[in-house]
DNA sequence: AATCTCTGCAACCGCAGGTCA
DNA sequence: TTGACCTGCGGTTGCAGAGAT
């Protein structure tokens, strides 16, 4: 198969098939970033009827056409009337109505002139490069600190569910199905929960992998495990599940925790029912255990617990690097200054040190085994991206994908990129 | 080959809750 | 105590790819 990657904005690593496994997408990512215009474009393939901008197969490589706007980037309707009775209305809180979405408060995005939709590789190389010299310790500053036309909202979940070096990508075990399985009976839908429990992936990708397939795989287990109790009922949301804390206090509390686990996977203060571990709770004593040693770790250690190359930052630790947020709050008080300069030099610099062989990044000086593959992997986006290294248009760039995987990665487990010219393009409008 | 349907997932949304002045 | 601000959470949506027709 010739070329590389890729499907940057279609998922971590390509898609699942219909037994959960993942399809690999390989393609030629110059040609999809526009970089490299290896063919010259056939005849654009034919549009969907449906979504207007799909892509082909031509020879191996998709060729993009425009997209129009997304719709709801000018309405999209509020909807779940479960989610119109929550909280506060807009005279509450006192938010004003906001004219294009019709009621509450006005989208953090609503602000004329910020991107939505897909992130471009421009857009994520900003966000990587400020966040590994600056770490994230205010979101609504850092898209305009960093030169981002993008809300801090989305910056923040961009990180978090794609962008973050810890991030575990590919399939899901078995085990790591299993565990969301049984966490889920236990929690119900508390996806940041459960993804506390698993390490390195993130509740948006849990809450996905849940409603795709585990679902299902859930209910076929039903007359077995797990299922038959606890479940919360498919397609009810609203139906209760047994709190953790029943289920867990008589596990964790019995093993002398310090009671931590119901904090950090299912904080409740609802009345304990259990007295007697049921079988369930037998089965799910693994995960308990689990629970509980994750018990004095804050929850968001994990989705924040990226290196954070500061000066600031000397731990080894990822995890408390990632409490750094604070520690990094001086240098955010900055001047306005080019950051497009900025941000390139930082790069530049990053870049300028792995192609020399050194791999210590700014504030990754004694790099364990696991910033340094935190280094590579920014210096590999970046190659992927075709922000460094030759650039020749007439050459596609075969990244370091063709030789190794991510840290924590599969080998098969490419980190893809495609991203629609038409976003490029867009892209260069609205910098403009 | 064209079109339709299903599936997977990134990104969006509003709300809840914490922090701070 | 209150209100503003900010972050995090969970639900939902639209897009794009693959398979079916």
């Amino acid at each position: 198969m010739e070329g590389i990657l890729l499907s940057w904005d279609r998922g971590l690593v390509g898609k699942r098939n219909s037994l959960g496994g993942r399809r690999i997408e390989v393609r030629r990512a110059s040609q999809l970033l526009g970089l490299s215009p290896v063919a010259p474009a056939p005849a654009l393939p034919p549009v969907s009827s449906r979504s207007g901008c799909v892509s082909a197969s031509v020879r191996g490589a998709h060729i993009y056409r425009p997209c129009p706007p997304p719709i709801h980037a000018l309405h999209r309707p509020t909807t779940s009337s479960s989610r119109a009775n929550r909280g506060r209305t807009s005279e509450q809180s006192g938010l004003v109505r906001w004219p294009i979405m019709g009621r509450g408060r006005a989208p953090c995005c609503a602000k004329v002139g910020l991107n939505r939709g897909s992130w471009t590789p421009q857009e994520d190389m900003r966000l990587i490069a400020y966040i590994q010299k600056h770490g994230h310790a205010n979101w609504r500053a850092l898209p305009r600190q960093a030169g981002l036309l993008r809300c801090g909202k989305s910056c923040r979940l961009r990180w978090i569910n794609y962008l973050r070096p810890d991030l575990r990508r590919g399939n899901f075990t078995a085990e790591e199905e299993a565990t969301v399985i049984k966490l889920h009976a236990l929690l119900g839908n508390k996806w940041s929960k459960i993804a506390a429990c698993l390490p390195g992936r993130t509740d948006n990708e849990i809450k996905n992998v849940w409603n795709t397939h585990l679902k299902k795989k859930a209910s076929e287990q039903k007359p077995g495990v797990g299922g038959s109790k606890g479940e919360p009922a498919d397609g009810d949301p609203d139906t209760p599940v047994p709190s953790l804390s029943s289920a867990s206090s008589s596990m964790t509390t019995s093993e002398g925790s310090n009671g931590g686990a119901g904090e950090q996977c299912g904080t409740s203060n609802e009345p304990e029912t259990m007295d007697v571990p049921s079988p369930l709770e037998l089965e799910l004593e693994p995960v308990m255990d689990i629970l509980g040693m994750l018990a004095d770790a804050p929850t968001e250690a994990l989705a924040t617990a990226a290196p954070m190359p500061t000066s600031s930052c000397s731990s080894s630790s990822p995890t408390t690097c990632a409490g750094g947020g604070g520690g990094v709050e001086e240098l955010l008080e900055l001047p306005d200054i080019d950051m497009d300069a900025d941000i390139w030099s930082i790069i530049d610099d990053d870049v300028a040190r792995l192609q020399q062989g050194d791999a210590t990044v700014p504030c990754t000086t004694k790099a364990s085994p696991e910033e340094e593959g935190n280094e590579w992997w920014l210096a590999d986006l970046e190659k992927e991206l075709g922000l460094w290294g030759p650039t020749e248009e007439s050459q596609p760039q075969a990244g370091p994908h063709d030789q190794i995987g991510y840290p924590g990665q599969d080998m098969e487990m490419v980190m893809s990129s495609s991203y629609p010219q038409s976003r490029s393009d867009h892209e260069a409008s609205n910098s403009e």
